[in-house]
RNA sequence: AGUCUCGUAGCUCAGUUGGUUAGAGCGCUACACUGAUAAUGUAGAGGUCCCCAGUUCAACUCUGGGCGGGACUACCA
């Protein structure tokens, strides 16, 4: 098979005949097609032709090339791509910048296993420099494979151009926006709770802790801690009848965070107990608070019994009373003494507050809160307006009490005046210094730790209620093996907690899909939002343009390069830097060229000192950006905005799509940029898809080596079947189990039977030079059939563009594979097939063509957006003989519109009775094994009104040819042989009368013929229901036929049928002409006849069959193409077969072409 | 643990504002058809609509509570 090459502007070339196949290959068709839109370069053009129509603009998540390309992968991109096909065809501009993510965690860790480093070795074995060109390298690893998926699958996404997160340029955008943000004092340096790793001197990403073997069972001293609650008119209830202080418990399993603690946490719905008892320990009457829930981790309840009174210290079973319950909100506000008296908290604190998240599943349903050392703690401390527990060290420095190496701070190291203030030198000093950990003091020998000190001392000042030791999973760092602390470190904030309300509002405007997802997920993150932690302590990144003094009083935020240059020199002029590392750079051209000069990454940015205002030293503050931002910020540095592309900035997207685990990630910051920067949305509509699982249900992955490679796949089966079978099987935001076995199934069923309608079509068009030459008949004028198919396929047009509008794309795929396989294959194919075969060339046979080619070229169009290659082919193989359609390629075409007035619901109806009728009838003859080849001399059909009766014949002649049956007769009500049934009409009922419905249908149930009649004949009838009179109106009820007595019947709905299977003799001999027509034929094609070789019958003579043969004989010929048919005698020559006709009726047959002139 | 989501035939999925016979395809079994032919059709078997309660004359559908699968987020005294 070969395309025209027809070049870019040269007018569409034509052909005769209609191209036929042996069969489909749709992975061939791939390749053709591919090829052809490379030759014509169709992409390109379907842009460039819609050049100042109206836009609609497409954000392409950037994927990143440091991994192959998954068969998930090809799931995302066919939604993208299938909505920016149907909008290209829609007439629409579309936007689609294809980009590559750049930055991030994985490009580090792969480049350090590529190059077997760590990242101790950054700096030493390897220069920053060559890191950072190894990180170049490795993160555009695949991106060959990543471009040849792309063109496999036929995703059109612009790829001339694509943005590269770590081009200068992208950053210099980066920077230009942050900057904006700086200015609106949104960007703030602050600190937050983060994995911190004091063997290493690091902080930890999620990622890194989420490595295999991070988390480990270790066995730690745990504390539950009495907390002594301060007597005043807030807790006076709490000392109702008691003579002993009264005590919050609260567990730890870290108790180094026990001197910093500053508040106490309870379930706000979760239920305490105020308890009498004693101190196992000391044997001091207390009286205890915990949740009721965990009162017998604590309490042998065989122990409740026990007298207080009697306790002696040191008695193993403790006594215990329960005096009262409370809700934790109704703790709240109540004060406590701090546990330890190390440091004094600036600020409020030793309160107790509420928080959702505290459980009662284990230790004491009060949780112990030290906000420098939990995220948790931190968060809900701020919420309640408590100050953590810090120290300000020698340079004035907010610090934790805990230093960066893991001890507890060092009074020498602390601000003097702090000490003086806060700090109990007494009780601290024997623990400042001591590291927390013992794993943290390499020369560490002694067994107890710090925790058993803690323990101790609690002990002893009867502030101890249990100490136990306890294993549980901790997590430890993978660099250094030694457990991690959640540490507060410096971070970078932008504060979308101050556009929270905006960024609420303006996603109320977005159409999510689905809609969950949007509102849930989405929705519920947005209302819980806190600020987001800009900063990331890595090497391969956008670094953050903030320059700082040594003393955090002046800083600067650099917006662009030209700005940074201008600082250089100023600098320069301040003598705080020799020379200029970006020289030869100048500023306002935008070439690639110009800007490879300056590298923004570390280390080179880090080489830059500024100078400030006053004339001190500026360093860059040394983090780096999150990546998320990097790709939030696409729909503007995509186009190097403001400095390449200054107006016109397509934004924002009318359409993206990605994964549903890119809520929190690329649609978070998409979303929280533009509302930063434009108040504005960043994208109208969404579809956030689900994962692509395999068959089982499981995730698929390498290691599992379930995961389906997407090559091989579209290699054996082509992009198409692939691409619907993902669209159609499940809905893009549900996951899909990914079965194989579910493509080869699409190319069978849809692909097959539309390839399948395609040749047949093309077989006749071409024997009868059908070109669609003919002036087009007026639909008015089709036959039934036609103007039902065409009345289909727009109701089809119009569902599928209410579909692909609505970004419902199954369910515009398995409306088009509805029409395609069961009402244009199976049933207007079916049965206009003698239509196309022989016979004149005349207005029926024209009007088959027309309808038939209409319909197959509206399918192309439709399925286009989904499956872009076989349309495409299916498109043009039509369009080359007729051209009709002046574009050469689908994709060009403009989008089918719906006919309102070509939609004829009564047709659809009365075609749906055919429908039915016909498979009630066959199955019917199969129940009486009867040949549909035997024909039968009528039906019967009762009819109970007027407009059924219509409806039935207008498609009477359908049914009976479908079904080989010579007549139908009507049985109408006036013959009186027909069996009502009726049956209650619960939609109408219900309403009227409700709780009656039962004993109204029991009464309808038992109506007898007469009563129907009676209703049927006065429309209404009485009955007695719930002790009064009730009229049932024939709306009230549904009344069918159910049995003709004394015939064969078949019955579904409201749809009664009955057979007359009475064969009289000439039924039975048309059967066996029939019979023989069929043998004929498959002798024909046995001996590879074509279509339009004439041929000579000769048959021996059979007594059985002699009179049909005679009787038949012209219908035979004709329908066989034969010239003459000849009863013989003897039949011994070599071609004759041997046919049986019927059970014990078998003679001879033989079928002998006849040579061309003969014809 | 929280949030979201899914749960209907052996498998993959539909199922309208609640209405009394819960559907399709695949697979299986049987049969039929035969100039669309490496196609096609028809039928059969196969259901606790995850479970429990509630609302209702009526629940696959609405409400609540569980159970199970998945994802994301947070990882905890």
């Amino acid at each position: 098979m070969h395309f025209s090459k027809s070049g870019k502007n040269k007018p569409l070339t034509m052909s005769g005949k209609f191209q036929e196949y042996k069969q489909l290959n749709l992975s061939q068709i791939n390749k053709d097609i591919r090829k052809r839109w490379e030759d014509d370069d169709t992409f390109h053009k379907s842009i460039y032709t819609r050049e100042g129509h109206s836009t609609f603009i497409f954000y392409e998540g950037p994927p990143s090339a440091n991994g192959m390309p998954g068969i998930h992968h090809v799931m995302a991109r066919t939604i993208k791509d299938l909505f920016c096909r149907y909008k290209t065809m829609q007439g629409f501009r579309v936007y689609r910048k294809a980009g590559w993510d750049t930055h991030g965690l994985p490009i580090e860790l792969g480049v350090e296993k590529t190059l077997n480093i760590s990242k101790e070795d950054i700096g030493n074995k390897i220069s920053i420099e060559d890191y950072n060109k190894a990180c170049r390298v490795e993160v555009m690893k695949y991106t060959r494979e990543w471009e040849e998926l792309t063109r496999l699958m036929g995703y059109w996404v612009n790829m001339d151009d694509p943005y590269i997160t770590y081009d200068s340029r992208y950053i210099e955008t980066l920077w230009w926006l942050l900057k904006k943000i700086y200015n609106k004092g949104l960007l703030y340096k602050g600190y937050t709770i983060q994995p911190y790793s004091p063997a290493a001197g690091t902080g930890l990403s999620s990622h890194e802790l989420n490595q295999p073997g991070c988390y480990r069972d270790v066995k730690d001293t745990t504390i539950v801690a009495q907390f002594k609650a301060i007597r005043n008119k807030e807790s006076e209830f709490l000392f109702n009848d008691v003579e002993s202080e009264v005590y919050f418990l609260a567990w730890t399993t870290t108790p180094w965070t026990l001197p910093s603690n500053t508040a106490l946490c309870v379930g706000p719905a979760i239920t305490y107990v105020r308890v009498k008892t004693f101190n196992p320990y000391s044997g001091i009457p207390v009286t205890l608070i915990l949740a009721k829930d965990l009162l017998n981790a604590f309490f042998d309840p065989k122990n409740a019994d026990l007298s207080l009174d009697s306790y002696v210290p040191g008695d193993k079973k403790i006594p215990y009373l329960i005096l009262n319950e409370y809700k934790g909100s109704e703790l709240a506000g109540v004060r406590y003494e701090q546990l330890i008296n190390w440091v004094k908290p600036k600020g409020d604190a030793f309160r107790v507050i509420t928080g959702d998240f505290v459980t009662t599943e284990d230790g004491t349903g009060i949780v112990h809160i030290a906000p420098t050392f939990g995220a948790d703690d931190d968060r809900v401390a701020k919420q309640n307006g408590i100050a953590p527990l810090i120290i300000s060290d020698k340079d004035g420095k907010i610090q934790p009490l805990v230093d960066k190496k893991g001890r507890f701070f060092l009074m020498e190291q602390m601000e003097e005046e702090f000490v003086s203030h806060y700090v109990n030198r007494d009780s601290y000093s024997n623990f400042a210094g001591k590291f927390v950990k013992n794993e943290y003091d390499e020369g560490n020998t002694r067994e107890d730790s710090t925790d058993v000190d803690i323990a101790v001392m609690l002990k002893q000042e009867n502030k101890a209620f249990k100490i136990e030791k306890y294993i549980h999973s901790y997590p430890h760092c993978w660099r250094t093996d030694k457990p991690v602390l959640y540490y507060p470190l410096d971070s970078w904030f932008i504060r979308t907690t101050a556009v929270k309300d905006k960024m609420i509002e303006l996603n109320n405007t977005i159409n999510w899909k689905p809609k969950s997802t949007g509102s849930g997920r989405f929705g519920n993150w947005l209302e819980n939002l806190v600020d987001w932690n800009l900063s990331r302590s890595r090497f391969w990144g956008t670094p953050l343009p903030i320059w700082r003094t040594e003393d955090g009083s002046e800083e600067k935020c650099i917006g662009s390069a030209e700005e940074l240059i201008n600082e250089i020199d100023t600098a320069i002029k301040a003598g705080v830097m020799d020379k200029n590392p970006y020289e030869g750079f100048e500023p306002g051209i935008n070439t690639k060229e110009n800007y490879d000069k300056i590298d923004l990454h570390k280390p080179y940015v880090d080489h830059i000192v500024l100078v400030s205002p006053s004339g001190k030293k500026m360093y860059r503050e040394p983090d780096l950006i999150d990546v998320w931002f990097d790709s939030g910020a696409m729909p503007y540095a995509q186009w190097h905005y403001p400095f390449e592309r200054s107006e016109n900035l397509p934004f924002p997207a009318d359409f993206i799509a990605e994964g549903v685990d890119q809520t929190r990630g690329w649609f978070f910051t998409l979303h929280a940029i533009a509302t930063m920067i434009d108040e504005s949305v960043s994208f109208r509509n969404i579809i956030s898809n689900g994962l692509v699982l395999d068959k089982n249900g499981n995730k698929m992955s390498k290691r599992l080596g379930n995961a389906v490679d997407p090559f091989e796949t579209i290699e054996e089966y082509g992009s198409d079947p692939l691409r619907w079978y993902m669209i159609t099987n499940s809905q893009p935001w549900d996951n899909l189990k990914f079965d194989i076995a579910g493509v080869d199934e699409v190319r069978r069923k849809f692909f097959g039977t539309l390839y399948n309608t395609y040749n047949f079509f093309a077989l006749y068009a071409n024997v009868d030079n059908f070109a669609f030459a003919e002036p087009l008949v007026p639909i008015k004028d089709r036959p039934e059939l036609d103007r039902w198919i065409i009345s289909l396929l727009n109701s089809l047009i119009r569902e599928v563009t209410d579909g692909y509008e609505n970004y419902e794309p199954t369910r515009t795929g398995r409306a088009i594979s509805e029409f395609v396989s069961e009402n244009l294959s199976n049933w207007f194919v079916r049965l206009s097939r003698k239509r196309y075969w022989g016979g004149e060339y005349d207005q029926d046979k024209i009007s088959a063509y027309q309808t038939l080619y209409t319909c197959l070229e509206t399918v192309a169009k439709l399925m286009a957006p989904i499956a872009p290659f076989y349309a495409d082919l299916l498109y043009s193989d039509l369009n080359k003989v007729t051209g009709k359609d002046p574009e050469q390629s689908v994709h060009l075409a403009d989008f089918p519109t719906f006919d309102e007035t070509l939609i004829d619901i009564e047709l659809e109806e009365k075609m749906a009775i055919a429908q039915k009728a016909s498979s009630m009838i066959l199955a019917l003859r199969r129940k009486e094994k009867i040949k549909v080849r035997q024909p039968l001399s009528r039906i019967l059909v009762p009819v109970l009104n007027e407009h059924f009766r219509e409806q039935f014949e207008a498609v009477k002649n359908i049914i009976l040819t479908e079904v080989n049956v010579k007549a139908v007769e009507y049985l109408s009500d006036a013959t009186g042989i027909i069996h009502k049934k009726i049956k209650p009409n619960f939609k109408t009922l219900g309403p009227k009368y409700g709780k009656l419905m039962k004993e109204i249908s029991n009464a309808i149930g038992e109506f007898s013929q007469q009563d129907i009649g009676t209703l049927e004949r006065d429309g209404k009838f009485e009955i007695t229901a719930g002790g009064q009179s009730i009229f049932i109106t024939p709306e009230d009820a549904e009344i069918i036929t159910e049995d003709i007595p004394g015939w064969l019947v078949a019955t579904e709905g409201n749809l009664t049928i009955a057979l007359d299977i009475n064969i009289s003799d000439e039924l039975r001999m048309e059967g066996i002409a029939r019979e023989f027509i069929n043998k004929i034929q498959n002798i024909r094609k046995d001996s590879g006849f074509e279509v339009t070789d004439r041929v000579s019958l000769k048959i021996k003579k059979h007594e059985g069959l002699n009179e049909a043969l005679k009787t038949h004989k012209e219908y035979i010929c004709t329908q066989t193409l034969a010239v003459g048919l000849e009863l013989v005698d003897d039949l011994d020559s070599g071609n004759a077969k041997s046919v049986e006709i019927d059970a014990g009726l078998e003679t001879w047959l033989s079928v002998e072409k006849m040579d061309k002139f003969q014809s």
